[in-house]
Formats: structure tokens, sequence, C-alpha cells
DNA sequence: CTCGAGACTGTTATATTATATCTTTTCACT
DNA sequence: AGTGAAAAGATATAATATAACAGTCTCGAG
């Protein structure tokens, strides 16, 4: 893993990172550092990231598309004289959701690492409808006028849940440019 | 339908009706609420409102809590000699859907009857983990915050989804009862 | 009226997502 | 090595949703 990433880890702003998901970039880097993360979080609650969450968790990143617990299934199956069962699968990404290290996707029964790990959060998820790209907005802002407003109406809030479904810049270029010929 | 129900149809404000949701009242004029507003909608739209889209409807606003499709399915099948089959419910489902007569609630897989109707908006939905009562916030001015913070990352939103899950009002003093014992 | 196209519903089969339950293995700790 | 708890394996099944095709109804054009 290369120092720089090492160094960031833990830094409040990461907006960096986070645009990766529609820019070129090396995408192992993001892996690493979430493997990295992953490690270091497991340790330091005295939680086992033994070999199989290990695997889901690089399965689910392995793009920053959301992955179905049937995908993770079937890639963990491949290059196995048995498939493996739903519930081992099932039981990794319980896991890795209850220590913060993915999120699901409600709208699309989908999992997905998480991108801005480290701080407790919410996520804010934008769904590309096209290329099914998906990014996460950290934007506590935005997730406290929504408690806020929950609260006025005397609701507790506990868990949110937002997921934005639309075009991320590249589709909509895309998009854009086919409608000229 | 009582009078003054159908002549607050239309109306901008409604928050009234919205909280009803927390507070006693008199059900049915929620569910003829909607189906007055579904009746209208199709007629304006030139859609058809059938017994059976219309059936379904009901069921949906049975409570304020969300309901699943396979429960539509099992009350709609009881008193016959023949069940209905999931296609048929879920037919149903997908035009009041479409048309904006109910919601989906993507984190239960359950519906629930659209409590804003006449608007177009995307709703907030806050569902009580405890009795399941669910309340739709008409918060035009968050989700706006919220495609506006998208927007700014070159995402294009279109549709949005945006679940709490917490405590209701009755079920907090609930609990905070229970513990002074 | 009636006939035909399109919309709606029925029916059967099956896909997709997720969990219950019990057994066996692994691991940390003594 | 022995032990108890956590994790993983294995089998079965539940819960949610859709595909595909056949039959029926509706409504307007002729």
């Amino acid at each position: 893993m290369s120092a720089t990433i090492k160094a960031n880890l833990g830094k409040k702003a990461d907006y960096g990172l986070s645009q990766r998901a529609y820019t070129p970039h090396d995408h192992s880097h993001c892996v690493d550092r979430a493997l990295l993360h992953a490690t270091e979080l497991c340790q330091s609650k005295g939680e086992r990231l033994t070999t199989l969450r290990k695997q889901v968790l690089e399965l689910v990143w392995d793009s920053h598309k959301p992955v179905g617990a049937y995908d993770v299934l079937a890639m963990m199956s491949k290059d196995k004289e048995r498939p493996i069962a739903p519930p081992t699968v099932y039981r990794a990404l319980d896991f890795l959701l209850e220590h913060g290290l993915i999120h699901k996707l409600n709208s699309l029964n989908a999992y997905i690492g998480c991108q801005c790990p480290g701080r407790p959060h919410e996520g804010i998820f934008l769904i590309c409808e096209q290329c099914r790209t998906t990014r996460e907005l950290d934007s506590t802002a935005e997730i406290y006028a929504l408690k806020n407003a929950a609260n006025q109406t005397g609701f507790l809030p506990k868990r949110i849940l937002v997921e934005l479904t639309g075009l991320c810049p590249a589709c909509q270029s895309q998009q854009s440019a086919a409608k000229e010929q």
C-alpha cells in the first residue's frame, strides 16, 4: 500500500478519494485502503477479520458498483469444487455491515464498500441508473437537516437511508453526445 | 365521504392529515380520501382505476403501516375459492406506484399509501421500528438540499429515496415509561 | 351493433434475495 | 492438549418478485 494512502487514513475530509468513483484511477489503491482500514478497525475492536470476511470485502470492493450477494457467491464459488452456500456470504456481509465497512443499497438489494470509513456516518448514495457506478456523499449537513426535520414531528430517528438515482457525469455527457447525432 | 375532506382536496399544505398517523383518528376518512384522489387522478389521466386496483389501494391503506405484497395477496385470497397469484398483486402495485398513489419502502420491501397526494413529490418516510407506523414527511426543502448537494458533484439526480428508521412519539413515551419502573 | 386492438387479468412456472437450523471446524486461551 | 466460544459448512426453506403466455374485458372506429 502506498505511503500517502496510509498517511491519509483517519484524516477528516477526503473528497478526493470519494470523487474517484467518477474518474479513472488505480482501483487497487481503493481496495488496499479498504482492507487496511478493515484490519485496523477489527484489531481495535477485538473482532476477527477472517479470510472469508476479507475475501467478501475485496469482492464487494471489486469496483465502484454495487454487487449483489449472489454475485459475491458466484465469484467465490468459481475455482471451487464445491460451491459456497448463501448463509456463508450473508454472514460475512452482515459482519461487514455491522462494522460499517460496507453499506447496503436497499433500492438495489446490493452492497458496496464504504467509501468514507473511519468516522461514524450515514451515507448518501448517488447511484447511476445507467452504469451503476455509485458514489458515497459524506454530507453531514444534509443528514443533520433530515434528522432535525424528523425530530420536529416528535419522531426519534436512529438510522437513515438516502439513495439518489440518476446519471453520473460520464453517462450524462455520453447521453448528450448521443443526442447531437 | 365527508364534505370537509372533499373541500380540502387539492389544497396546498395538509400537515394535519399527515400528522394523523401518530394520533387516533377515524381512519376511514384517510381511505376515502385516498380513493377519491385516486379516482380523480385516473380520470384526469385517462387511466382505469379498476376494481382490482382499487381493492389493492384500499388494502395498502388499511392502516398507517407498510404492507407487504404478500400480505395484500393473503388478504385478497381470503374469501376466495381460488387464491390470487402474485403477478396480479404486483401489477396493481406497479400501477399505483407509477401514478404516485402509493410508495415502496425499500428498507422493508413493503408498500404504503401516499399521504401527500396531488403534488409531484418525493417522500421522506419516518418508520417506527417498534410499531411500524410510518409517516410521510413532505419536506421539499430537505429534498432540494439533497439534490443540490448531488448536483455539485456533477451527478444528475432523478429519483430520491429517504427512509428514517427510529421511534414514533407513542413508542418513545412507552419506552421511557417502561424504564421508570 | 360489432368487431378488433389494446389494456387488463389469470395462470403456471421460475428467478432472486434472504434466513432458520443444525453440524462441524477453527481459534484463542488456558 | 483441552475447552468453550465464535465462525463456517451444509441442508432446507422462506420471502420477495418476475417472465411468459393465455384468456377476458373495454372502448372506440366503422
